[in-house]
DNA sequence: TTAAGATGTTTGAAGCTTCAATTATTCCCG
DNA sequence: CGGGAATAATTGAAGCTTCAAACATCTTAA
């Protein structure tokens, strides 16, 4: 069968799914059980910290962390309400809302950041090694750029 | 600070992080889009799969797929809804309750799988090669295999 | 200039996940 | 043997994600 895969190929899938999950999970354990935020909420905001001050539009964010933007606009809202998180029309163009960390948001972020952050360094850097990491970061941006562009395709084959 | 991530690794880690995302979105949109089913499901049908037809204790599944049991219930419910799972308890341990694929399920598994495994293909080993989508299947199933002992770890020490 | 379409964001409902508590059974040790 | 702890799975409620539809603003081409 075409397109199918040969044994070697599936347990390399195996494993590449399997531990994407357990290190996801791993990574939401730690942050839900030493922080109350999500795995989620935290790409949020770290991606918010990455920008800076004057913030992101919406859309972007959205785009940055691959978010719907229903999904965003929702997590938006709560974090919102937690004083995390600002929104505010945008003046150039009065369709798009911009967002931007909080002072409060922006400690917050930091103060996370530090734990989680060594919890990562623990799993993959200090695990793998620095050249065997970078390599893993490489391959994995790859992948993802090829997902990206089949979803584009299949989005406008379908329309 | 101990524990945080220079401008390399911070580069490499959110390109890991990233790939992982678009990667499971991808996923999880083509398997929505052609089969109506979660990329979560997915891994419960392609587990019960692989085990054959005598099924699996709940909680290896659980393990197996790094779901909650509380998560594996529910979802297993919704399958069995639909006639693609069965569940009996087991005669040698009343606790334990096994699941396995109806005939129904299993075919529509091997439909799915189709199509799934195709994408899978052109995302990973079309796009790497074979030596390096095994690579990164390597590195991935280690980083996995720290976080599942970093999690049990915290779990003993959390008691 | 204006109406049709494109773009950016929001809304509410339905479905899924998590969490804490509960039930049922088995293990183990005094 | 008997009862307390451990293990397996389930339940219901609260919170999060998806989906389809809606709203507002901007672009463009007749």
């Amino acid at each position: 069968m075409p397109g199918s895969l040969n044994r070697a190929e599936l347990r390399s899938w195996v494993a590449l799914i399997g531990g994407i999950r357990s290190l996801l999970r791993s990574l939401d354990r730690q942050l839900r059980d030493d922080h109350g935020v999500s795995h989620d909420d935290y790409q949020i905001l770290a991606h918010l910290s990455r920008v800076g001050p004057d913030g992101v539009r919406m859309s972007d964010l959205a785009g940055g962390i691959a978010y719907s933007p229903s999904r965003l606009t929702h997590a938006i809202g709560r974090l919102e309400t937690l004083g995390w998180v600002v929104r505010r029309p945008s003046e150039a163009d009065r369709r798009v809302v911009e967002v931007a960390l909080t002072r409060h948001g922006s400690e917050r972020v930091a103060r996370i950041s530090e734990g989680h952050l060594a919890h990562v360094r623990a799993l993959v850097f200090d695990e793998l090694g620095a050249d065997r990491a970078r390599e893993l970061g490489d391959l994995m941006r790859e992948v993802g750029r090829a997902a990206e562009t089949a979803d584009t395709q299949r989005a406008e084959s379908a329309s």
